[in-house]
RNA sequence: GGAGAAGUACCCAAGAGGUCGAAGGGGCUCCCCUGCUAAGGGAGUAGGCUUGUAAAAGGGCGCGAGGGUUCAAAUCCCUCCUUCUCCGCCA
């Protein structure tokens, strides 16, 4: 949820942000709704300022054996022109949160404008994988070392789904404990959040109202409860409708879970295997942070996301994301793009965002300010570390050798017994 | 799932239709005393949102949430949510 004083106070500010968005918002109607409640406000307050010291008086008027009649009487015409002002109010306070909850986050203002087009890679690590032989691509390593069986789970599921097989589950588990480790180690507090989350909760993270239909709906339950997309929607509302103490912020959070995403139709051919599936497993950091350590919480989580990666000795880039290439929610995004040698492409592993107030606001998160005692909106932030689902393939496919096995990188030895090697299954 | 009980400020807790933004503790802050500590004595401290203002003063709304009754609701009624106890079921 965006400032309303801001937008009123700066409203070409906002206006310009949003349209880097490519949002072009006439902030018009918001300006006039907001004159009017402050208007409607004033004049219903008066008359219940009236009504309050009448009512007050009765005790001491029927002490007196004053008419208390004529009071009542007038009162209760007072009562009525307090609930028409009010039926007003309510209806202006409804028309400005409908106007502003579907409205975006404001991009950071060192942001370029515009799409993926105009993403700005600002870092590359490692090179691409050379190969003197012809690499496969990472559905048919997952066959031929047996680590993921897709047709079966076509038969138990569907489309979009598969099983771990085997190596492949106890590899998939071991990129998870590496991560599960390593923020542990970075004192980041482990988090397992429940799956099944209400709706306010899609609220506060800035999924709804736009992306509701990506989500999974559990049937005939009311209220109603959806699955989550990641572990951020359950993390930002750890501390919904709390106020924080800024001796306890920046708070740091990890949680593991998987993911469940409709993304009805976004099934593309290209990306085949477990590049996009309706359930991906992803370690998830979240921080909530103040207005004076968001940056650097950001730039933490980024150089966090990025060492994991690394460790891994795969190849990869971080992009900084123009505007409109930002979620929904986020000031600024910043994407881990793995490299996939049989697409030749980078896949996203990790999205670090910061959302600086935005969450907050919808989800009445604050903290109190050491010095003015004022309180305030919290910033929060995310980032993968990791999702599984991009890193899986990409291991696989730039670990490759020659004879068709696959080298494990170190890291991950000691969480599979000390497997160096997965080798083609007969 | 069934039956009961409860949700009040940072925490515990009183409150039973007007004088309640809400007693009393604890905590917290300051002072005194005891060489330190423990203990004791005194004083102080109540939130959030919103309106208003140069700043204030002043208003309005808030006692789990939302409705209702009443001139007047923390207090009465209804719905929902949550927690606890008992029973049932179950990994």
């Amino acid at each position: 949820m965006l400032d309303i004083n801001l937008i009123i106070s700066d409203t070409k500010h906002v206006h310009d942000a949003l349209l880097k968005k490519g949002f072009d918002v006439d902030f018009a109607p918001l300006i006039k709704l907001y004159d009017e409640r402050k208007t409607l406000i004033l004049k219903s307050d008066e008359l219940k300022t009236k009504k309050n010291k009448l009512s007050a008086s009765v005790p001491m008027v029927k002490k007196q054996g004053g008419d208390i009649e004529a009071i009542f009487a007038e009162v209760k015409a007072l009562n009525k022109d307090i609930e028409k002002y009010d039926e007003k109010l309510a209806k202006v306070e409804k028309d400005i949160f409908d106007f502003l909850s579907p409205l975006p986050n404001m991009p950071d203002d060192d942001l370029l404008p515009g799409e993926k087009e105009n993403n700005q890679v600002i870092k590359v690590f490692g090179e691409k994988p050379k190969f003197d032989f012809k690499p496969l691509d990472h559905v048919e390593l997952c066959e031929k070392l047996g680590l993921v069986d897709y047709e079966r789970a076509a038969k138990v599921s569907g489309r979009g789904t598969w099983f771990y097989t085997n190596l492949g589950a106890r590899l998939e588990w071991a990129l998870l404990n590496y991560f599960i480790d390593t923020h542990i180690n970075d004192g980041y507090k482990f988090m397992l959040p429940p799956h099944i989350l209400n709706e306010e909760s899609g609220f506060t993270a800035g999924q709804f109202p736009k992306f509701k239909q990506d989500v999974f709906w559990l049937e005939g339950v009311e209220p109603k409860k959806f699955i989550l997309p990641t572990a951020e929607t359950a993390l930002v509302n750890y501390h919904r409708n709390e106020i924080l103490k800024e001796e306890n912020l920046p708070e740091k959070l990890f949680a593991y879970t998987p993911c469940y995403r409709c993304e009805a139709g976004s099934y593309r051919t290209e990306e085949r295997g477990m590049i996009r599936g309706y359930q991906f497993n992803k370690v998830e950091m979240f921080a909530y942070a103040t207005e004076k350590n968001s940056k650097q919480c950001f730039e933490e989580l980024v150089d966090k996301a990025c060492k994991l990666v690394e460790g891994l000795g795969l190849h990869f880039r971080l992009s900084k994301l123009a505007a409109g290439d930002c979620s929904h929610s986020m000031a600024r995004t910043y994407d881990i793009e793995v490299y996939i040698p049989s697409m030749d492409i980078y896949k996203e592993v990790s999205s670090a965002s910061n959302a600086n107030d935005y969450q907050a606001r919808r989800g009445n998160i604050r903290y109190k300010d050491a010095e003015t005692g004022k309180t305030k909106y919290c910033h929060t932030l995310n980032a993968s570390g990791l999702a599984t689902s991009r890193v899986f393939p990409a291991l696989l496919e730039q670990c490759q050798n020659a004879d068709g096995s696959v080298t494990i990188p170190q890291v991950l030895r000691k969480y599979m017994g000390g497997i160096e090697k997965l080798y083609p299954i007969k």
